[in-house]
DNA sequence: GCCACCGGTGGC
DNA sequence: GCCACCGGTGGC
């Protein structure tokens, strides 16, 4: 049995892709990878009055049919990013995955780069395996923290879908304008107050998205660490029943396997086993150049192909989406870390949302 | 390969 | 000056 994937999806720019994308193995294969009996769930955004807009133009746009369900045989959660900049402008209005503050900062961003944000939760019936979209983030980590325990079934939406059933047509497929990524499956609620927050990174990063937690005084927390001394430090959270347990840093992963670009083999690996003598092991000198020096350059070279021939995995929209990214930063050298030495700091940062009650 | 963590820079 | 984002390390 595999672990408990939830699936995410991830739009970029989707009036870009162009047909091939419609041979993604997004399609496919891929989604009977992830063996599960459970439900998934999709989770949409806070607002979601472009969810219509965005069913039907899967349906016409790309002629899915019900029969796509059939890949999606297993429980999953699902979550759908969005480019914000390369929707329209309901949709941009709809994709405060975050808070208001944050995401209209997150658009601001956008000149130079635009980050893929998430665009829906979905959740997939444990029963006829079709994708329900989730009305707002709340309802999607309150579906997703029991997941496993109460799988989801198109019955359940009928909390915000009085006449829903699994006879209805799914509410989204799994196809090539939109990148989809494998939730973990029950992670705790945050805290009355808290909020999960899910960045995702830009394509070939090396990592493919950020959770933060931001605490009800704004301050944003990226680690276990950073939450524990935090609470050691707010011990009234704590009396109100703030856990660590109530807090998790798992990030989905994406369902192209692509997006996200594979760090080169370390060299302390390659150095421990020729001072090991191993068989086989390499000199520093022997190992491809290209892996150690400039694995942004050399690794963007071969995604950023010519725009409408380029494969779903690196499609135009990526690249728009990463190149700018991939500028090379100038940093000193002396002010890297380098030496191995544990560094442990909080940051401050300040948030304008108000408190939820 | 994945995860956890966090330093540091570019952009604001 | 601040901080969101990305890069990269170490551990497993």
């Amino acid at each position: 049995m595999q672990p408990h994937p939830l699936k995410l999806t991830i739009k970029l720019k989707g009036d870009d892709i162009n047909d091939s994308d419609l041979h993604s193995p997004l399609n496919s294969s891929k989604m009977g990878n992830n063996a599960l009996n459970d439900s998934a769930f999709t989770g949409h955004l806070e607002s979601a009055p472009q969810e219509q807009i965005d069913v039907t133009s899967l349906e016409e746009d790309h002629g899915m049919e019900d029969g796509d369900n059939q890949y999606s045989e297993n429980a999953q959660n699902q979550l759908v990013v969005y480019d914000p900049a390369a929707n329209g402008a309901g949709e941009i209005e709809a994709a405060p995955y975050h808070t208001g503050h944050q995401s209209l900062r997150f658009l601001r961003y956008s000149t130079s780069r635009v980050l893929p944000s998430v665009g829906a939760f979905t959740v997939q019936c444990a029963h006829c395996f079709k994708w329900r979209l989730i009305p707002t983030k709340e309802k999607y980590e309150e579906i997703r923290e029991h997941i496993i325990e109460q799988p989801f079934v198109c019955e359940t939406a009928r909390e915000w879908r009085p006449e829903i059933s699994c006879d209805d047509p799914a509410d989204i497929f799994q196809d090539g304008s939109r990148l989809w990524a494998i939730d973990k499956p029950n992670i705790a609620q945050p805290p009355p107050g808290w909020q999960r927050l899910l960045r995702i990174r830009g394509e070939g990063s090396t990592k493919f998205a950020d959770v933060y937690y931001v605490a009800p005084s704004g301050k944003r927390l990226r680690s276990m660490v950073e939450i524990q001394k935090y609470l050691d430090d707010h011990p009234d959270y704590i009396k109100e029943g703030v856990s660590m347990s109530q807090f998790s840093f798992q990030i989905p992963r994406p369902l192209q396997e692509n997006y996200v670009r594979k760090r080169p083999a370390r060299f302390a690996t390659v150095h421990d086993a020729s001072r090991l003598g191993m068989p086989g092991s390499l000199e520093p000198s022997e190992v491809n150049p290209i892996a150690w020096a400039g694995p942004d350059e050399n690794i963007e070279l071969q995604l950023g192909g010519p725009g409408l021939s380029t494969p779903y995995m690196v499609s135009p929209d990526l690249k728009l989406v990463n190149q700018p990214v991939k500028k090379k930063r100038t940093r000193t050298p002396s002010k890297r870390r380098c030496d191995g030495e544990p560094v442990c700091h909080l940051r401050k940062v300040k948030v304008e949302e108000p408190h939820r009650p």
